[in-house]
DNA sequence: CTTCGCATAATTTGATCATATTCTGCGCAA
DNA sequence: TTGCGCAGAATATGATCAAATTATGCGAAG
């Protein structure tokens, strides 16, 4: 969601801090920009800028760094100075791998929790992604992308392997905005269809080769277009 | 709780004061208890606590804190309380699926890359291993088990792989040293003989086959102790 | 006279600490 | 048993110090 940067002063923002901690809540932001493509793999991230642009201390500021840092999301730059880490082949290959292997797994596993309703709501999600790439809606695509696999992963009841293909996520978030940013939304196919249907029909090894196909797509597209250049 | 701020093997101790940030040694220094069993599951972590043992700020602290947190060592229990994790038989499995997927894969890659020099130096680890377990030295077994692993997959070449599988080491961490210190190190086989083996002969499969029993091996022995209860 | 290079100054940024504020949990009393 | 208040701990801010990068100015060479 688009939450509006500017106006840090207003009185309604006050009832939201009541609830979730400051640094959660820069957390959640910076989290959301890295894997919807708004920060630019390279980017510089400064804690004094973000207190400024947030209107927060520097310490809730300096958790939320240092909890995207341990998570790979942004990266200590030689000395003293944090971005967005810009991917290698190598990185792109050992990423890959890995989702390869942990989202297929955890697609068998949410194959056997899922309830009609989950379905369902999957379906809707899966719209609201057609919906954006026929529009050539990027940060639509990012978007509904993500929310259409982290609910899968979701119905898994899977904590810790979700939690490690998350951070696997947004390791890659910056690069494939720079893919869709290259390429427009026009060129993206995907496996959803055949993963829908496998699921409808409680094939679970075929959800997880849809699901394999599917990150084997993603990741072939992001290694090619930043090799192409 | 037992923290001597003197390290005597350190080798960093002379002039640490100028180079490294002091987050960083709160985080490694944590990181080693937890690492190495010296928190036990479920134990609490308290800022103030820590500032006092440690005779540092608490920003730093927090820091560290919160990078633990983010890795899996450490969790939020509930609210505003930071202890060690305490392993269900659910994190259990899905810890041992992710470390019998990635690990003998980075054993592969490591097989590929591995010299001469450091096959000696892996042997010279698992002689440390054996002969803490002969000795019945649980904090040295926990110590040179992790070397020995550690060092193959630094040999890797693949620091996104290791540093997923180093995440998950953290966790199994404090679990370990509940096995080790019900049962000794008596019963403490592994594989590293075939490993070593393997490696020597250059046999790949080999090599990923005995990583793999080891990894197996290690799981299943977590799992029946905490569940033997 | 102009331009390049190096040394020094200034600004920016990160790291740490001390302090204030808020929230949680526990104990005590009714 | 329930409500109130107090102690303790965590969150958050601002100030201060250190380090690094950038900006600037002076001198020498072409």
């Amino acid at each position: 969601m688009n939450v509006d940067l500017i106006a840090p002063t207003n009185p309604f923002t006050s009832e939201d801090t009541g609830k979730a901690p400051v640094h959660q809540h820069v957390y959640e932001r910076l989290r959301a920009m890295i894997l919807f493509g708004d920060l630019a793999p390279g980017q510089a991230v400064t804690i004094q800028g973000l207190t400024s642009d947030l209107a927060v201390g520097m310490t809730p500021v300096r958790e939320a760094l240092r909890r995207l840092i341990a998570e790979g999301a942004l990266t200590h730059q030689g000395n003293r100075r944090v971005s967005v880490p810009i991917l290698t082949a190598e990185s792109i290959e050992e990423l890959g791998f890995m989702r390869k292997t942990l989202e297929p797994e955890l697609t068998r596993r949410a194959a056997l929790n899922m309830t009609a309703d989950d379905l369902a709501h999957l379906r809707s999600c899966d719209d609201d992604l057609n919906r954006a790439i026929d529009q050539g809606d990027v940060g639509g695509y990012l978007t509904h992308n993500y929310r259409f696999h982290a609910f899968i992963y979701e119905c898994a009841n899977a904590a810790i392997m979700t939690a490690t293909v998350d951070r696997l996520w947004l390791q890659f978030g910056p690069s494939l905005r720079v893919v869709c940013g290259r390429f427009g939304t026009s060129n993206l196919p995907d496996k959803h269809m055949d993963l829908l249907n496998a699921l409808s029909a409680g094939d679970i090894d075929g959800a997880a080769r849809a699901m394999a196909q599917d990150v084997e797509q993603g990741v072939r597209q992001v290694h090619a277009a930043l090799h192409s250049e």
